[in-house]
DNA sequence: AATTAAAAAGACATTTTTATCTTTAATTAG
DNA sequence: CTAATTAAAGATAAAAATGTCTTTTTAATT
């Protein structure tokens, strides 16, 4: 469903979010091994995050990766966009150059229907909600075997 | 959301499906014309498909693809599994290493409802309904410019 | 039997994604 | 100001997915 880089990269801002109590800022290598997520990797995938504006950064000792305040409200849906793109959202499900209403493939219909649905979900969760069921211990960012 | 060998696979098999009266074969260079897609790497993935059992073919003169009568009630589902695994259809959307009921990442519950709603949409879907569309013109196979 | 047509199999090439390592620039602490 | 620390940028590498070409096998037709 969604690409290595968005799977770290949610994870990592949905970590970033957790610890952001008053100005913490959080360095890549504490983020990647609290989410298990490989360093250099996740690191880029924040950089470009930081570009965008989604998250900020700052440079040099106590330096790290923090969330601001006019990105508080950012929601899973922007994040998703922002790494992978729309084609999730856009594109046909059989990989017909352009999705069409007026010559649609054959499962255009539901396709769209689970598309749309899932564009609904991830628009309405929020950054700060998903981090808040980790907080509170109900909801996890690293394997935990049984 | 399918890869591209998916994507093929499933227009491939749609469109032998909907050329499928009575014993008709058909080779892999007049498919993949049809539905605009890379002739030996498509060949490739119906091959697999015949070693899977999910279409019939034959060798020689007048060979090609088919569907054979116990073939015929094939699931777009049983199709997307046998080319992709069931990864998109058991594995965590935020890729941790297991999707767990009593670990789960923040977006389980939603993701899990996701997720099974598409696997339910994909049983339901049989190729040889969705070869009707297109023989019929409700929806076709290859891009068609607006 | 010989020829031909097509899938099957295997080898190879390209592109994209994922991952790592190195160098540079910015910032803070001392 | 200097040293230390950290993100940013750039270079490289490895792996996976996608795409192409060649050879082999099978089966029909002549
Ligand atoms: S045309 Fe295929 S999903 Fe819309
Ligand atoms: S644990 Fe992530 S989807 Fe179930």
């Amino acid at each position: 469903m969604f690409s290595k880089a968005c799977e770290y990269g949610i994870r990592a801002v949905i970590y970033i979010w957790s610890q952001n109590t008053k100005g913490v800022k959080l360095g890549v290598k504490d983020i990647c091994k609290e989410i298990d997520a490989p360093e250099f990797f996740t690191a880029k995938i924040l950089q470009s995050l930081a570009k965008q504006d989604l998250v900020s950064s700052t440079k040099g000792p106590n330096g790290g990766f923090y969330i601001s305040d006019d990105q508080e409200n950012m929601r899973l849906l922007d994040l998703v966009k922002a790494i992978d793109g729309d084609k999730l959202f856009k594109g046909c499900g059989l990989g017909l150059k352009q999705c069409s209403e007026s010559h649609p493939c054959p499962i255009h219909n539901d396709y769209k229907a689970i598309r749309e649905n899932l564009a609904k979900l991830l628009s309405e969760k929020t950054i700060k909600g998903l981090a808040k069921e980790v907080v509170s211990g109900k909801a996890t960012l690293s394997t935990i075997l049984e």
